[in-house]
DNA sequence: GCGTAGGTAGAGGGATCATTCTACATCGTC
DNA sequence: GACGATGTAGAATGATCCCTCTACCTACGC
């Protein structure tokens, strides 16, 4: 039951996020997820659900990742969260976050908005608390999304620039 | 000739723009471009050709918006650049950047991929050299990028944020 | 031994869509 | 006034896709 529907999620994930969200048929993505196209369906009614799914599950992982686990020094901290931002974009994904590209690909869902606002929400408060900077949670914001759309045009030299703001951001608001 | 791809590229840009890559048909690009369906395959014989002539639009429309004028103390051009790019954001795009979205909208297509480089690349080199960081351009372009997807999140206090993280960029390297 | 829950395999409907093609209109130029 | 270039209107085609439905299988508790 929960175990089909993890094997389910996982699989949309890895299928949405290597060959986006226009391209893969339902009979793909069932491929991907290593299930009946009947079960499939059971445990997410439409497409659109299925993007929701992999969506959520990547929400977990992403956090998961990211955040858990951080030294409780300030800066080290956020030299830490930029870091392994670098190291997920490496790992997970070639181009851009997945949820701008869910959110791009169905501009009109409010569904995909709502997840959009609430993993960036998210990700911004957790970051902001980790660093100290609570009520600056806006540039921390500025800061990661501009790592996570640099990283495929640059590379490494975006990981280290993003520390580099990030150092200045703490230098003038301490 | 050169008027009637004009009519086309900002008819098919305004469409995209406003419905996103996946789900205007061909119809109802010809009707935003306001020709018929054989004068559109002719200037853009695919609907791939389509997104491409869209990009070309914006990109230029974009450039000259943002870079056009600006002054010349390097600390004004970087904050005006930063205002025009929210003024951008709030009056042509509600979400993110159009050439991302391309590009996650089909993600196998070498073509968006190069047209999405070629474009974050001048964005950053002219705003690099507006603003006297001649080998910093990816601390600029993190900003930038940062702002045009913080934005949709957070309105005018991502245009703050980004002034703030660039103020201090300027004050550490000069 | 048997019913039930949860699974597989895959064919078919119904709709949409990108692209092509035919037939006709307009207009500046020779 | 005829002609060629450039445009419009819209039907036909061929393919794809989402989703549903039928028929069957397997494991397990009682």
């Amino acid at each position: 039951m929960t175990d089909t529907m993890r094997k389910i999620s996982d699989g949309l994930e890895r299928a949405f996020a290597s060959r986006g969200f226009a391209e893969p048929s339902v009979e793909d993505l069932r491929d991907a997820a290593g299930v009946s196209l009947r079960t499939l369906y059971k445990y997410t009614p439409s497409r659109a659900e299925m993007v929701l799914a992999a969506l959520e599950n990547r929400q977990q992982r992403y956090l998961h990742r990211v955040f858990d686990g951080l030294p409780e020094e300030p800066d080290v901290a956020l030299y830490t969260i930029l870091s392994r931002v670098g190291d997920w974009m490496a790992t997970e994904t070639s181009h851009g976050c997945l949820f701008h590209a869910a959110v791009a690909a169905d501009p009109e869902s409010p569904a995909l908005r709502a997840l959009l606002e609430r993993h960036k929400a998210e990700v911004a408060t957790r970051a902001a608390t980790a660093c100290g900077l609570g009520g600056n949670d806006t540039a921390l914001l500025v800061i990661i999304e501009g790592l996570t759309q640099a990283w495929p045009l640059r590379g490494a030299a975006a990981v280290e620039a993003a520390k580099r703001l990030g150092h200045a951001l703490q230098a003038t608001t301490s």
